[in-house]
DNA sequence: GTGAAAGCGCTAACAC
DNA sequence: GTGTTAGCGCTTTCAC
């Protein structure tokens, strides 16, 4: 049998003004803590509030404040580690702060974000922090930047948009993991990265690229491949890399996915203790591995601080100098994998 | 210098009425794209619309129209894989039904919680789904059930609440977990758990228990830890449990932070290979340490999915039967790790 | 210290 | 096909 509870309906500040015996005006004070009220009616209002359950309307407040003290984030896939840590700092600043935090995954899907951006302004966000999505419709962000929403970008950038980035030092982090095996005697180096038509995998590859320059050493093309790392589709090019007839000694990725998809197959194919792996952006539990994954780190909770203050000052108008691009430094761990000697070293 | 965008204020339908000559009603219709309106007005107001950038106000929307298609979730912490992994589920079902997710973290705070959920109802939201913190006011949600805000209840029942829960078999699970290290040898086993003021905690622990009774074994009370395994305070009593003077062979856990904290440890200690283990809850990567952490899984996916699909059928009015208490299984997956015969034995 | 009236931007109801 | 009126629940303005 169904317990169905009945439903009174959600009371508004009339019912509670009916209930108290004074003005809809009088209740709005007592809720809202402003102007005096005598300690009387503040009791019996009070009273009647809890009796009746009220809880005010934010949409008509909003409506006619115009304000709402709420922030949007767009962000690629909130089942991501990496982006679930960035969210969880986001969130932190704007409770702080006293704001709402609207957050969506554009799951790669251009329509998606842009329903996500559309449904947020229309909420009236104050600000939205994005990672673009490489469709994203960027005269739609313009339109809305325009229309009074601040914006910040984060991990990707926004070309030609008047707002704040922030972004990785994703070359330079790729450049160092690149060096550190050169370092350990790789010349040959796979590298697993995703669709060059992502800004931070193409960075990433050429700060991988830069790294050859530097030493002053050939990159053979045949050990790169730059796709999604999600479909398995692309196994055959991944064993095709690994079985060339002039095989690499280590093996890097661009990303945390890309990591797992390559310590997987390392594993499986038992080279685990011997092919040097370094991937870009750590992972949970990396440190526990056999050896353990060296990886270039990026700071996911710094991004996302870093952007929701950035976004926060320049709402509150404690900020209107030029537009900041932040590029947030990377560090690399050394835990074992990229300082092996590879497969094929004297030992 | 500063490139600062003139703001225009955001158009309203009226504006938009006005520059295209007709009614604000008329650009009403074309907006929602009900009634009908001639094709050739059609044309005059979107291009006013798209002239102005208009994006409809959903507060007004809403507050005139009483719906807001919007659903609210409260779990922990986002940042934990297993909720990232849950919401993002929850996403999926409520973007494909039209409906908007607000989702937060309670952080384990009951004053946080409690804001949240008052943020969420007073912005209107058809339902909520809530993990519930152990201080998590039921008043306040029993109220909000009772002003018509459908609930479900996720990973941790609330007790005596008219509304629909989505629980894991944590005590089958815990105990079929236990008894796969009982049928391995082990007789001797430390247990790592959350707080047992947790329902999860309290149950795994409770199905650990069972496994020993079903066996016809004691359990050595010194063995067992239940507290949060986030501060580092507690190493201690884990260094305490592993040194005892008849030690453990085997660990289990209750969870996949401790899950975590274990394996780190035993790492330190350079016991992974002889001391077996097996964690609550699965974690990725799991299969890649040496050997294969042995788990019994838990699929968050599938809980944000039934939770999600449960609470929209209600809002929907396509299910008004009794309140559904579901358990969703959980499965063992052995990876090695669970399948040690221990330190002791005779190898 | 408290109340009455107007209006935020939109849509429901009903004219025309 | 299109326009007019009223009102959602709240806050602002101004009167008492």
């Amino acid at each position: 049998m169904t317990t169905r509870t009945a439903h009174r309906a959600r009371p508004t500040m009339h019912d509670v003004a009916l209930a108290a015996g004074v003005s809809v005006k009088t209740v709005s004070r007592v809720v809202n803590g402003v102007d005096y009220v005598s300690a009387e009616t503040l009791q019996v209002v009070n009273a009647a509030i809890d009796e009746l359950g009220f809880r005010r309307n934010e949409f008509a407040r909003q409506l006619r404040q115009g304000t709402t003290a709420t922030i949007g984030l767009v962000i690629e896939d909130i089942g991501d580690p990496f982006y679930s840590v960035l969210i969880r700092a986001v969130e932190d600043v704007a409770l702080a702060r006293g704001y709402t935090l609207l957050a969506a995954s554009s799951a790669e899907s251009a329509e998606r974000s842009r329903r996500l951006i559309e449904s947020f302004t229309s909420r009236g966000v104050d600000g939205l922090i994005v990672v673009p999505a490489s469709g994203t419709d960027v005269g739609l962000l313009r339109s809305e930047i325009e229309t009074g929403c601040t914006m910040v970008f984060v991990d990707r950038p926004a070309p030609g948009l008047p707002a704040d980035t922030v972004l990785v030092d994703n070359r330079g982090g790729a450049m160092q993991g690149a060096a550190h095996l050169i370092a350990h005697g790789h010349h040959r180096i796979a590298y697993f990265g995703d669709d060059a038509a992502l800004f931070t995998a193409a960075e990433r590859r050429d700060g991988f690229l830069d790294a050859f320059a530097a030493a002053g050493l050939d990159v053979d093309p045949a050990l790169t491949i730059m796709t999604n790392p999600h479909p398995e589709s692309s196994q055959d090019e991944v064993d095709r890399v690994l079985d060339a007839a002039e095989p690499p000694t280590a093996v890097m990725t661009g990303n945390n996915r890309w990591s797992v998809r390559a310590l997987r197959t390392l594993r499986a194919r038992g080279l685990s203790a011997d092919m040097a792996f370094l991937g870009f952006d750590d992972f949970e539990l990396g440190d526990l591995l056999t050896p353990g994954a060296t990886v270039i780190a990026q700071d996911p909770a710094a991004m996302g601080r870093t952007a929701a203050e950035l976004l926060l000052r320049r709402i509150e108008g404690l900020d209107d100098g030029p537009h900041q691009h932040i590029r947030l430094a990377t560090s690399l761990i050394e835990r074992g994998s990229g300082e092996l000697p590879g497969p094929f070293a004297t030992r």
